[in-house]
DNA sequence: CCGTTCTTGAAACAGTCGTACCATATACTG
DNA sequence: CAGTATATGGTACGACTGTTTCAAGAACGG
């Protein structure tokens, strides 16, 4: 008895509040500008969602299973070479759609390193489809317990990255992709 | 005539200011904490400043000049062939003496990011000290015109810092850079 | 209808924020 | 001493924060 309850509001609402998140941020995420964008209330967020924390985890949990799909969606095929695989993604992640996802990613990278007491999963929440993105260097590798060369080659993905998200130096970043690649056929 | 300016007190605060900085953060960084803690007021950090936005501009010019020189002060010697300079710099920046040094450096990097307005001279003001190490790879080119193998070269230095500050996993990062070592020499 | 549960608005609370205003204290020149 | 500039405390303003409280509305079962 009583009104049913519906899930779909707060659903509905976490993939709004991800889109908005994404659009503009973590740091200054406030609940009144938020729920504004939202077409709800401060009262409804905190009702549906607890307390602003627990929202921003949820928002980031979305934020990453989005992710985590979209790659899974765009990887590159198991049968291609490595080297194919190595520049589609980097063609994939280094394309402006996914420049939100980024901007992101290094926000909570950041806020982690500032309050690693919010983020008690630590690689997990922060590198996690980073990591699924790892995965598939399994076999670039010299041997089976070879953890190294996906670690060098995650690195300078994110290492690329950060330089041209800061730069926007496309071609010189393009470049030095290429160049990487071409020191791992040696 | 009158009382004579003391500049002094204001080169005081933000010696202190950017201690504090380096070990709070910026994206917390409040006046009054922080003047409490510099055994001083907010009206003087206002006085001495003219705003926070300022205050905080003089603070990272500070970190930044702060970077330049523990950096010069620590570049392997010029004779040193570059995979011995490129050693010596990973171990120099990824020793956790400097992790104050690159958790703000990341901060800034993500909120620049962020807000692109705040950040006037781009590049300059995120990359700056990071740009004063990546000259000393001039060398490790394939020609006068060569960019691209720095850029690489930095990528990597960048990359595997965000690793080892998010997993802690020293290991596998010093093993990731021996690898590129040896890609590097062929 | 009643009772129950979920939903929602409006307002207020207790705090922090950067900053501005006003007065006063301090140190110097002439 | 007066005059003048810097230095500094105290206080308050207005805007914002996440959150709570109180009350009413809305949808269901019996």
């Amino acid at each position: 008895m009583g009104r049913p309850p519906n899930p779909a509001r707060r659903e509905a609402t976490l993939a709004r509040a991800t889109d908005y998140v994404l659009a503009h941020g973590l740091a200054e995420l406030s609940l009144r500008p938020l729920a504004a964008a939202l077409d709800t209330s401060p009262r409804m967020l905190l009702y549906d969602f607890g307390s602003k924390q627990e929202l921003v985890s949820a928002v980031l949990a979305e934020a990453r299973r989005r992710g985590a799909t979209r790659l899974a969606e765009n990887l590159p095929a198991e049968a291609a070479s490595p080297e194919e695989r190595l520049r589609g993604i980097w063609a994939w992640i280094s394309a402006p759609e996914r420049a939100p996802f980024v901007r992101l990613f290094f926000e909570v990278h950041a806020d982690g390193l500032a309050h690693p007491e919010n983020y008690p999963d630590r690689a997990e929440a922060i590198t996690d489809w980073f990591n699924t993105l790892g995965a598939t260097f399994r076999d670039i590798t010299t041997g089976p317990d070879d953890t190294v060369t996906p670690t060098l080659v995650m690195a300078v993905i994110r290492g690329l990255l950060f330089d041209l998200t800061t730069t926007g130096d496309r071609r010189r970043t393009d470049d030095a992709l290429d160049r990487f690649c071409e020191l791992l056929r040696h």
